[in-house]
RNA sequence: GUGGGUGUAGCUCAGUUGGCAGAGCACCGGGUUGUGGCCCCGGUUGUCGAGGGUUCAAUCCCCUUCACUCACCCCA
């Protein structure tokens, strides 16, 4: 048997509801919002992805699958969205025609992880982006979006994380205060975190060795550190949010993994994934799309993991699929020859129907018609064929009513739409 | 990439100190010659994850491998 490929899954009929479910919700949330929705390929320039995470970034170092295409150009499975819609930005100019872009994206990303609950190899992201506004309001707005998008779907289990990294100015600094401090902590650390302290030393803030932790209880925090315009502007995010009423914690250890985000940084963090507690994460990315080669722009987004939202989702409740309007008991070939015409024009008509075509006896049908959930079956036999009329079941009432033949897809429409 | 756990019917899982492969649910049929769910009766379903080894005999023991899973790591 030919199985798929480890990391990857196939999301069956039974899940796909909920997915169209946080989809819908999210699409209509952001339109009403402002945003638009981009459709971008799934394959990039390799290089895009380099520049944009960062080369030393795990990501970009051991997680992005890469390969030569038949010319020999080194391409990648994208392994976020972000990167993608700065280029096309970039690339087609929606700059000139106006500098602020609000965009949301939904698709399949690719990252060569070790697979695990809430990971897998190819996993789904809806992405939201506002390019070109600077202004800390927009920060606080896109969060209130985000955190409405969970209180819409009625997850409870959730909680914003906020956090400011600086920018250019400051964060070298920071850094290396932070350095300074880890250089005397330096026995207390993982192995992990002895590599990081030179290459990525804020992520040694956010291990989860308890040893680090406790190592770097006291160490500076970013935040202590920011130069004066990150400063007001992290100031304005906290107030903005709690004008409206928008919770979160401060969390001075939240870091990203990617090197393109600069202050405002946030993360959805849920107790129900296990190990995987980030449902949502996002930031201000505002050198990315200068260093991209495009105009210096300022921008914020954020991605939701949408595999990860999915099972909190079905977890806590159920969108079941509602069954059918009617399902058509035909016994015999003259009957199924009707159904045929009959279940087509309803199903045409927007009355969902079914029916079955093999020789099945009406017990069958029935049983059939009550595992798909059917409100009413249409028993149409030779006997009511030569009658002239069919008979309508209510299969909760258990009620059953004559329908003519003549006329029936009128008829029965009138019945259906009537209950 | 590293470590632990698990792979037996469509699903959830028993089981054999090595000797014919099991249950519940689901599915199919009958009880009801043309009426579903509940009930009763009967039936179908397996490369015991894959490959190799030890053995008269392996689903069971040994080795290898693959997958799933949890954690590290990473992140959404």
């Amino acid at each position: 048997m030919i199985q798929l490929i480890r990391g990857f899954k196939d999301i069956l009929p039974g899940e796909t509801g909920v997915w169209q479910k946080i989809e819908k919700t999210a699409v209509s949330l952001f339109e009403d919002f402002g945003f638009c929705e981009i459709r971008l390929p799934v394959l990039e320039h390799t290089e895009l992805f380099s520049r944009s995470i960062g080369k030393d970034t795990d990501i970009v170092e051991k997680e992005m699958y890469t390969f030569a295409d038949r010319k020999g150009d080194s391409i990648t499975m994208r392994p976020e969205a972000t990167a993608s819609i700065v280029r096309a930005y970039i690339q087609h100019r929606l700059y000139a025609v106006d500098p602020v872009q609000k965009l949301f994206t939904i698709g399949p990303m690719f990252r060569r992880e070790r697979p695990q609950k809430g990971r897998y190899r190819q996993f789904y992201q809806i992405d939201a982006e506002v390019l070109g506004v600077d202004s800390p309001l927009v920060d606080a707005e896109l969060i209130l979006m985000l955190a409405e998008l969970f209180r819409r779907l009625s997850v409870s289990d959730v909680s914003v994380h906020l956090n400011s990294l600086g920018c250019p100015k400051c964060r070298p600094g920071f850094t290396r205060a932070l350095q300074r401090f880890l250089a005397k902590v330096t026995t207390q650390l993982c192995a992990d975190c002895q590599k990081r302290k030179d290459k990525n030393p804020l992520r040694v803030l956010d291990c989860k060795v308890l040893a680090c932790r406790e190592a770097v209880a006291d160490a500076p925090a970013m935040a202590d550190h920011l130069c004066a315009e990150c400063e007001t502007h992290y100031t304005a995010v906290k107030d903005s949010l709690n004008n409206l009423s928008v919770k979160y914690e401060i969390d001075k250890r939240l870091v990203r993994g990617l090197d393109y985000y600069t202050r405002t940084t946030f993360e959805i963090q849920t107790g129900s994934l296990g190990a995987q507690s980030a449902v949502a994460g996002g930031g201000r990315y505002d050198g990315l799309i200068e260093s991209l080669g495009g105009p210096a722009q300022p921008a914020i987004g954020f991605a939701i993991g949408l595999d990860r939202l999915a099972e909190i989702v079905s977890a806590q409740n159920k969108y079941a699929s509602g069954g059918i309007d009617i399902f058509i008991a035909a016994l015999g070939d003259k009957a199924k020859t009707a159904a045929l015409e009959w279940s087509c024009a309803l199903s045409l008509y927007g009355i969902k129907t079914e029916t079955d075509y093999s020789n099945k006896g009406l017990k069958g049908l029935m049983k059939r018609a009550d595992r798909l959930g059917a409100r009413h079956v249409l028993i149409a036999g030779d006997k009511e064929l030569d009658e002239g009329v069919a008979v309508l079941r209510d299969m909760s009432t258990k009620e059953q009513v004559p329908v003519k033949i003549e006329g029936i897809i009128n008829n029965l429409k009138s019945k259906l739409t009537a209950s």
